[in-house]
DNA sequence: GATTGACTATTTTGTTCATTTAGTCATTTC
DNA sequence: GAAATGACTAAATGAACAAAATAGTCAATC
């Protein structure tokens, strides 16, 4: 049995239920069915812990958006599909959001540390993605970075703030938004 | 001498100078020079003399945005036009910066609330423009409170997310970048 | 009748002390 | 003897209480 997986499903599982300030290294051990020790056998410390969880979130979601991506379909073809897979994704992974709550209303350090992280690897994504879009000709000369962030903040204002004052937009919607306002455009 | 007037103006001086929370009914009657029962016959409480502060604030900045909207010219130039002063004006104002960071790092209540407010006002203020532009046929056809509201983060994030790891824009990039986002639109 | 500031009830803040928790390490287990 | 463990410690957290500050009142004053 690998001890070492146990622990990260644990601490996952735990991280993802309470998030990470109100999980004590005890209630990891337990739902491990580990003795505490044996966690800093593996992780110099808690944040080390959590730490490898996101590295492994960010990696999965990474692979999750590059398995839905097809070349030989557009730019904007491909962005739907990476959405729509991400936003599946997310819905599975109670820790993202867990995490943006806690980040947001306790500004426990760790949790903003990690997402950043986060924010830079998934801005990265999309600007590499979009760097090649404009070389196939595909989009507009535009800065990468400055799209990347674009989106980026346009898909997390309708994702989480819309939600605070609206009911939900779902899948389908968000999608033709982005067509709507980002590559169409609204002038006539 | 408008007694009125004097609470308003050294509530306003010390909202500004301190925040809400940090300013108290006796510091506002010692700058008024007025004693403290005084300021209760004109308002009920604290916070409703935060709210008639707030509400004039609100008034001016729709007069300012209003006063830069010039018919001549087509929406988009407008639209940006007024956010810009109405973000200019919010900026130069000690007072909304105050309130800005307390409700952010403090998230006082009354302060929250009255953030809203502004916000609703602004996003209302949008919405309205986009609804003639809308009926004029300049832009096309759209849920006017989601553009609103779209409209609005791109702004913000352009504004005051991105100064944050990168060097701040200029009126005329924020501009361009609207255009190019929201009106033009990316695709080729 | 408007104004006031001493007064009160409530909230906020500072402090102490008990509990919880991250991380260690001597002991146990296989 | 290497890996695993959980009782242990030092540090962080939070509960409980006391003290201070503050919003709002109201009888006295102008």
């Amino acid at each position: 049995m690998d001890r070492k997986q146990l622990i990260i499903e644990a601490a996952t599982k735990s991280f993802s239920l309470f998030g990470y300030k109100a999980t004590t290294m005890d209630q990891v051990a337990k739902l491990a069915n580990v003795g505490k020790g044996t966690i800093y056998t593996f992780f110099k410390n808690k944040e080390e812990l959590f730490d490898e969880i996101i590295s492994t979130l960010i990696k999965e979601m990474k692979s999750a958006a590059e398995s839905s991506f097809d070349p030989s379909l557009s730019f904007h073809e491909n962005v739907h599909r990476a959405l729509f897979k991400i936003l599946e994704f997310r819905r599975k992974h109670q820790l993202t959001i867990k995490l943006y709550e806690e980040g947001k209303e306790m500004g426990t350090p760790a949790v903003m540390d990690v997402m950043e992280k986060m924010e830079t690897a998934i801005l990265n994504y999309i600007k590499e993605k979009v760097v090649s879009a404009i070389e196939t000709g595909q989009i507009k000369k535009c800065d990468p970075e400055l799209t990347a962030f674009v989106m980026l903040k346009l898909y997390i204002a309708l994702i989480f703030d819309w939600e605070k004052k609206h009911e939900p937009l779902d899948k389908e919607e968000i999608a033709e938004l982005f067509e709507q306002y980002i590559f169409k455009g609204l002038s006539n």
